[in-house]
DNA sequence: AGGTTTTTTAACCTAGTGGTTCCATAACCG
DNA sequence: CGGTTATGGAACCACTAGGTTAAAAAACCT
């Protein structure tokens, strides 16, 4: 029934701080305090955060002494690109005005 | 900082019922109780995630007589897709070698 | 060893989610 | 009108999520 990652995926995209915090690692590895620091938020929080994050596999942390680098990883991002992308065809149909006359011709039938 | 209709778009992903339920959709309009009928599940839990759909935009709902049709709308899949596409280089690059080349480098100055 | 920095853990709170069952609504069909 | 079908709503329950504060760990620096 389609399950699996993906679940922990997309809830973990679901969050505006978590995406806000991808953004951030997209242009570079940075540390806890680091990812905290922008946000009005405790720090305990964002290590939160952060292991959700870990768990959905959208990030991976190393040890630099007492730091706890964090860096953004491709594989969970390209799988729930992967899953919208078969929806790609549907959207881009529409656009081109395809769905728009399919309504055209069932008001068309209704009168 | 990112808010917005991602949050709930992401959200109602997360669930593999109701993407089981959109990738229904895909191939064409359904009832409710068609949408319910594959689900080992009461049909007000599918009623529920069907309004979760609707809230995020994923889906639009009709009339036919007692029947509420859905559909699926391509907005919210496309937005979503559209943030994930900004990811896309990253994750490329690195299945090009890019990230591992980087490595290489980084152990190479650790010894 | 003692103190500082960085991060995690624990305990707690509130609110939301996903499911249930039972009932209400609405539109159809005799 | 009365019954049936299709769907939404209300009340409830267990569990999870996102936040807090306070304390514990772990690795550094004299």
């Amino acid at each position: 029934m389609t399950a699996g990652p993906l679940d922990a995926t997309f809830a973990a995209l679901a969050d505006p701080t978590r995406r806000a915090i991808l953004a951030r690692l997209h242009s570079g590895e940075a540390t806890v305090s680091e990812l905290a620091a922008p946000f009005a938020m405790s720090q305990p929080a964002i290590s939160k955060h952060l292991k959700v994050l870990e768990r959905a596999g959208l990030i991976s942390r190393g040890r630099d002494a007492q730091r706890r680098p964090c860096r953004l990883e491709p594989g969970a991002l390209k799988e729930a690109a992967g899953w919208l992308e078969t929806y790609r065809a549907f959207w881009e149909d529409r656009f081109q005005g395809l769905d728009d006359l399919l309504d055209e011709l069932k008001e068309a039938d209704d009168e």
